[in-house]
DNA sequence: ATAAGGCCCTGACCGC
DNA sequence: TGCGGTCAGGGCCTTA
């Protein structure tokens, strides 16, 4: 489940590799994976573009088009970017392939199909929804409070809203609330301003360590989909304090993580260092 | 305006 | 062994 923190690492190893490569070719093999434009006007506008420069949104990957344009990328919840020999077949799950000048080809596959490319010449059309990015000045406690104000969906449906911030999930979203001590059901207008505080800490302290391992690669074979384009798993996941450690013993207190669902997620919390008990609602 | 629910997809998993 | 049903979930869309 690529997050804003598997985003970051996917940018950083790609952009070595990728810089000045131009396209020489373009198969789709999904049609619905291209959002913008049509199918055919995507394999044509891209073919002999050269990657240029790169960037992040969120969890959308820019990749900058040395023409102007930007081909946008979002994984959702199982696509993978990943650089192949030119004589590689694609899967029964790539739906797109780019042949490059160097002889190998940049191949995404999305077993779930969930995932979009977009090839635009203005990004804000696809990114102007977009709240703060959380590792930036914007993502402020004083912005977050202001937000929350007068809310009564769940603070962790509300981490969640990418326009409320830009790039946490649902793993990021639990492990946040985990740190700063907020039980996830908590009406979000009605967190006190130093829990805000604690919060807005929380969600840059759970996304700049999750950014050093390289993310969170999941055992569990429902989640196991993120890799690194080299194939290779993050390690964050060996950090995870709730998230799907339902039954296990908090790592703080020693009592058994709970799951619920929150917002149609599934939702890892510690209801002794997470309490939801004086509140009234 | 906000909140809640359905939808897209597939593979793992469960019960019979 | 085989088979049908359920579940997971990010973002978008519809409904109330």
């Amino acid at each position: 489940m690529p997050e804003l923190p598997e985003v970051e690492t996917y940018l950083r190893d790609l952009t070595p590799t990728l810089t000045g490569r131009r396209v020489i070719a373009v198969q789709v093999f999904w049609p619905r994976t291209i959002a913008t434009p049509s199918v055919d006007a995507f394999c044509q506008e891209m073919e002999g573009q050269v990657f240029a420069h790169f960037g992040r949104r969120g969890k959308f990957m820019l990749l900058g088009l040395a023409g102007g344009d930007t081909l946008i990328v979002h994984l959702r919840m199982t696509g993978r970017l990943h650089l192949e020999p030119a004589s590689t077949e694609p899967s029964p799950h790539t739906h797109v392939v780019m042949a490059l000048d160097d002889g190998r080809a940049l191949h995404y596959t999305d077993t779930r199909k969930f995932g979009r490319l977009w090839l635009v010449s203005d990004s804000e059309t696809v990114l102007g929804h977009l709240g703060p990015e959380p590792l930036g000045a914007g993502f402020t406690a004083a912005y977050l409070a202001g937000r929350l104000a007068g809310r009564r969906a769940s603070i962790k449906a509300l981490l969640l809203d990418q326009g409320m911030v830009a790039g946490v999930g649902n793993i990021y979203a639990d492990e946040a609330l985990f740190l700063a001590g907020i039980h996830p059901a908590w009406p979000a207008g009605s967190l006190a301003l130093e829990e805000v505080e604690r919060l807005c800490g929380a969600v840059a302290s759970v996304l700049r360590q999750a950014i050093d391992r390289q993310g969170s690669s999941l055992g569990d074979s429902r989640w196991q989909n993120y890799r690194r384009p080299n194939g290779q798993p993050g390690s964050f996941q060996d950090e995870h304090k709730v998230f799907q450690r339902t039954g296990q013993p908090c790592v703080r207190c020693g009592q058994s993580i709970q799951r619920m669902v929150i917002a149609q997620r599934g939702t890892h919390f510690c209801p002794h260092c997470q309490p939801l008990a004086g509140h009234p609602g």
